[in-house]
DNA sequence: TGTACATCAGTGAACGCGCGTTCACTGATGTAC
DNA sequence: TGTACATCAGTGAACGCGCGTTCACTGATGTAC
């Protein structure tokens, strides 16, 4: 059953993908290793044989999330102007939602996906997070405009707690079109911001 | 061992004071029902004789931390004008706490501390949620001042964003400074808005 | 008001279940000569 | 290059554990006469 150097990675590779995806869009807790394993065609024991733990595969399932979340900034501002840059990424963030019946979901952000769960978590996850969150921060700042008497670093800072706390509302809100609401009042907000 | 009316009342009421402030300090899936009745001064099977489910006592549990919170908010804000209103509404919230050693936490919002764990909650925990954030929402409403061109309920919403994004975010920091940092910019874009 | 009985709050052991993790095993891959 | 052996990715059953919940039991409280 042994498999090939570029196979054993890609299988690696493929279970940090699934598991991403499914944590994210499940939850830490309600997400067992056989869920994510079989999402993967996989059985639960093989999983020991590339992470040492459950905590190490959401610490990197964690850090995959943000890297996609920002790939997708990324390719959505290229060549765009700071304004047009900064109205993308708010819609693009505002706009995830996760599939938890198929694992489609192109991108989420843990910030918002998982929240309070972070919290809890090992000091590695944490500190994941908080490197997204800075990353996030500084993406935003980059997209401000420089005014006098107002700190680019307090305005961008804000704008990534309000596009956290949107979504995160947005997703407990059983009634679809307040959900809707939550959003994009966040978005006319941020954009006319001083 | 059986209690008079009032007694039974007042353990219910206990059990649920008791269970708010744990299971939000901790989390909904971190806390078992032993851990409950445990801070409780009970033993574990008792708790059927008054909730019928861990899923009831967590949306009661959830309904009395709203309370607690809006009570906080109303003591803060009695006799005082608009604009004071708003300034101690939002320093209050932001300096809510969990103490997870003891039960001594005196306010949490249901939001800021479970925010990702209500998305995948029964629709009874999710109505909960939603009708607290609603609260919330009208509460900010009714200190905001009606400028012309800037809709209120806009404004609001996005208030409401910010405070449970922010707190989520700061709980999550490994860095006490940095954390402290994400919730005085929070509040120094909330009193600055138009 | 006093007595006899039914009720039921609370106890603590037990139940079944799913979890994270371990392990003996298989057989294809990698390595050494 | 070919062969013999060691390695190890993946399987699937099993482990111990803690969870939510149930249950037989106890004895004080509530009720009926």
């Amino acid at each position: 059953m042994r498999k090939s150097r570029s196979q054993t990675a890609e299988t690696r590779a493929r279970i940090v993908s699934v598991a991403s995806r499914v944590l994210l869009a499940r939850g830490l807790d309600s997400v067992g290793m056989r869920d994510v394993m079989e999402a993967a065609d996989l059985t639960a024991g093989g999983f020991y044989r590339h992470f040492s733990s459950k905590d190490q595969l959401i610490e990197e399932a964690i850090q995959d999330a943000f890297d996609r979340l920002f790939a997708m900034f990324q390719q959505v501002t290229l060549g765009q102007s700071r304004a047009q840059s900064l109205e993308r990424i708010v819609t693009l963030y505002l706009e995830q939602s996760p599939d938890k019946s198929r694992d489609t979901t192109p991108y989420l952000c843990p910030m918002a996906q998982l929240g309070s769960e972070l919290a809890n978590s090992s000091p590695a996850i944490r500190a994941v997070a908080s490197g997204g969150h800075k990353r996030l921060v500084a993406l935003i700042a980059g997209c401000l405009s420089d005014l006098p008497g107002q700190d680019i670093t307090v305005r961008a800072n804000a704008v990534v707690s309000l596009l956290v706390g949107a979504v995160t509302t947005a997703k407990f809100e059983p009634h679809p079109r307040t959900a809707s609401l939550i959003l994009s009042r966040a978005k006319q907000v941020i954009m006319d911001l001083p």
